[in-house]
DNA sequence: GGTGAGCGA
């Protein structure tokens, strides 16, 4: 399942983010916004877990929680691309 | 920099 997390510190990785769920399940995919005009953070980023539960979980036990002295905000994400189909 | 939505195989 796909999941959105806002609110991170601008200091978080992609690495540090797969920690943080795969301590609620399997990720599958873990991606953190970088911001190209300046090569850091967006402060947001998306993460795929390999267990919907877990993933259920995990936004359950994360979202509203500090991060590095930071709230953030865990949702679920719905889809990525439009359609790929024509 | 702040309540945010990814763009590549």
């Amino acid at each position: 399942m796909n999941i959105f997390v806002g609110g991170l510190p601008f200091k978080v990785d992609e690495s540090e983010l797969r920690e943080i769920f795969e301590k609620y399940g399997e990720l599958t995919s873990v991606k953190l916004i970088i911001d190209k005009q300046s090569g850091r953070s967006k402060g947001f980023g998306f993460v795929e877990m390999a267990d919907d539960e877990a993933g259920q979980q995990a936004i359950s036990a994360l979202d509203g929680t500090e991060l590095y002295g930071r709230t953030i905000g865990v949702r679920v994400s719905e889809d990525k691309k439009p359609d790929k189909r024509y």
